[in-house]
DNA sequence: CAGAATCGTGTGCATTATTCACGTTTTTCG
DNA sequence: CGAAAAACGTGAATAATGCACACGATTCTG
């Protein structure tokens, strides 16, 4: 328990932080890997499905806080992806007001192909890393993520 | 050196990587910065600033392939940041097509207290954090953005 | 060395994304 | 019960983004 930090380490954090975030956000690595899982999705969609997968069954309002955008855009898209039968809406049972989504079968075989894709693109990029080295960073993010988001 | 990682590390971490970077593009985060910092600035031009303070001098089309986005979004970005006083934009010396953009010290000055706020919030955060164990979360986070980047 | 191809930058235009204001339905709670 | 709040959606206004293109600077190439 510190009071404050080595200013340095504080510094370095961020700026890796950044650097990841910039390479994440890139759309040309969403395309990339749409492109590896050879599928046809707008990639402005996709990042949505995923968190519809990882976090569903979710309303809408919860998913727009999860994303930090108005909840109105978040309704928009899920609308787009329900047309494309890729996520699929009904009303909770505990709170009708709240539609919830979730994937569909269809949804799912994207999902699938979407992450067995992204898997193969981070072996290829991780070949120097041990499982020991990737666990303890994988450790230490959802860490460090778990004490943000609370 | 291995040819396939185990998978559930590999999910795990992404799963943490998302759960960051959704966290770190939140606007909300922004304004909370930018109120701590107690600076009057379009929370939109402060990630560039920070960017240009960073890696600066840069030019248009590097920074926008930093950034992942059309060259032209930056260019308008970086006139409103000229506008702004907060960056200073000047022929290279040994390039007289880019124009490198580096932070004024107007610039440096929001710079210094956006950073110094950065910390006090991060301060707040990571109390129950060793600088050991951020300082390897650091290293671990830094080797992977630049394998990343490749 | 001259012409062609490439690169960095910026502008006009069209498209898309995002927000704002508002209404509806459902739930919560005093 | 009845008021307040929450979840969701729609329409209109606004902002952001990308595309096509132009122009000068630089590099490549025969």
């Amino acid at each position: 328990m510190n009071n404050a930090h080595d200013s340095e380490i504080l510094r370095g954090l961020h700026a890796a932080i950044i650097d990841l975030v910039d390479e994440i956000n890139r759309p040309r690595r969403d395309d990339r890997l749409i492109e590896e899982a050879g599928i046809p999705l707008d990639r402005a969609l996709f990042p949505l499905l995923a968190r519809v997968w990882r976090y569903g069954p979710i309303g809408v309002v919860e998913l727009a806080d999860r994303t930090g955008r108005d909840h109105t855009t978040i309704s928009r898209q899920m609308t787009k992806l329900e047309e494309l039968g890729l996520i699929e809406r009904k009303p909770s049972m505990t709170d009708r007001r709240v539609r919830e989504a979730t994937v569909t079968e269809k949804g799912q075989e994207m999902v699938d192909l979407l992450n067995a894709a992204r898997e193969r693109l981070a072996n290829r990029i991780l070949v120097d890393w041990t499982d020991e080295d990737l666990d303890q960073l994988r450790a230490l993010l959802r860490r460090f993520a778990d004490d943000l988001m609370r």
